[in-house]
DNA sequence: GGAATAGTGTCTCTGAGACACTATCCT
DNA sequence: AGGATAGTGTCTCAGAGACACTATTCC
């Protein structure tokens, strides 16, 4: 169905909004949670770090702009990754320029290649999570305040800190923390990413039973039983998400209550 | 800040959306959870039931305007309740007129009285939230199909259905419990709250353990100590919320494994 | 051998579920 | 007396935390 207005109905007498998509992106790297920020060319903003996003179509679906966005800033094309929508900020005035309300979302990506600049020459890098000031959030992981944090755009800050909550959510009672996972993996890789997320150290014994007594959440990969050393160790089996989608936990994995001690509602503004 | 193109910047280059909001109020009475539902007296979807809400302004904020249709829906002025935004729908054709994005927002309210129809002399009432037909939800709670559900406008099953599970999660670890009752009221009132939202009968013995130990959700009443009976059973202590606004719980609520069920991800389309 | 990771077992403690018993109001 | 709700106590079991011990790899 079009934007038409089949009886008389003007669109015109009801005040026009811009609205755009933005995107949280999130992978672990290197022990870390990070987020895909690019740096802005152009004014508002000029050489602020961002979310990436973009406008909705007149005749677009916000989901279907996200998945768009998410494949033009990632390069790559549509998968089975996990994409949420988180919320939307309106608050006039958030964007100098006019009245842009953004419907911010959540993607949970494997690991991926750098990633490379945008047509428009922009740049844009994975962060780690501790290196930005979010508000409200992480407050004693760094003992000295973050140096080189990035300044952020717009909301940028308010909506990283709820995507961010959201993730850290998120895994605690979904199976989505396989999505940070490649195709196959150990237990221990998938307890790293537990552990990069909420920035805490988990007993590993624990967490195998817990693993392996909560249904929905990973089985045994099919070949390949043992992944060949990366370095150092023993060999571990490798296991592969069920590919039933996302899979509510019982029992949910609960984090330490130190971790979750600076949790805040991810309430938009 | 308001919506003014300082710099060159044209905003109709950019596709021009309406923005709304959309509320769904919960109250807890006569031990079911209900929500509050206009009927509509204009076409399109003239006769049917839809969520109460309205054009948001072009310089108000989204929150600002969530307040003020729900102060102009229940006739009272802004109060301490608590209000959250839910998520966003804007799939194209969901209003036939035109481009409509909905911010829709959930509420928590004590006991009212009868609502007033609106000034455009449309009805509103409280619905039973197991009389509506909601995709995915509560499904066997009826033996039969409810006969006399209501036709919803809009996508407005689909905010619905989220807005059901919404609050569900969120008296699980908040303590947005209280939210329902009135200013003082007794274990057993709270109990009710839990057992009318989920739909399940809990212990009443393990339920006063649970609040009892729960650091930040109830203290007692500094005066009136007791109920006056009202038609049977012994009088019950009187408590009150703590006043520390939305309260993340430790240990939380958690559901019987039978309430969760039939939980979905309230993810907006 | 030493470091590092994988895999298994065990003890303890907390908190939830189930349920018994008493107390105090009403009709 | 009987029904209904309030308040207290107890037994049991599941699951998490802490931690010890063995296994396998690379250096």
């Amino acid at each position: 169905m079009s934007a038409t207005a089949p009886e008389g109905y003007d669109p015109a007498d009801y005040p026009p909004f811009a609205l755009t998509v933005d995107l949280a992106v999130f992978t672990v790297r290197d022990g870390g949670l990070k987020v895909l920020l690019v740096e802005r060319a152009e004014d508002p903003y000029a050489g602020a770090w961002a979310l990436p996003g973009g406008f909705v179509g007149i005749d677009e679906d916000v989901a279907d702009a996200a998945w768009r966005e998410l494949a033009e800033e990632t390069g790559l094309t549509r998968t089975d990754w996990h994409l949420e929508q988180l919320g939307t900020w309106g608050a006039p005035g958030r964007d100098p320029r006019m009245r842009v309300v953004s419907v911010a979302h959540v993607a949970f990506a494997p690991h991926l290649p750098d990633p490379q600049a945008g047509s428009d020459a922009r740049r844009a890098r994975w962060w780690d999570v501790d290196d930005l000031e979010l508000p409200g959030l992480r407050g004693g992981h760094h003992d000295d305040p973050v140096d080189d944090a990035p300044a952020l755009a717009f909301d940028h800050a308010q909506i990283l800190a709820a995507a961010f909550d959201r993730v850290a959510a998120k895994i605690e009672y979904t199976s989505l923390a396989t999505a940070f996972c490649p195709p196959t993996f150990t237990l221990g890789e998938l307890q790293h990413v537990y552990e990069a997320v909420w920035g805490v150290r988990l007993d590993r014994s624990n967490f195998r039973r817990w693993v392996q007594q909560t249904t929905g959440l990973v089985r045994p990969a099919p070949t390949g039983e043992l992944r060949a050393p990366q370095g150092r160790g023993r060999p571990a089996a490798l296991f592969e998400a069920r590919t039933d989608g996302v899979v509510t936990l019982h029992p949910p994995m609960l984090r330490p209550a130190d971790a979750r001690a600076l949790r805040r509602d991810g309430v938009p503004r």
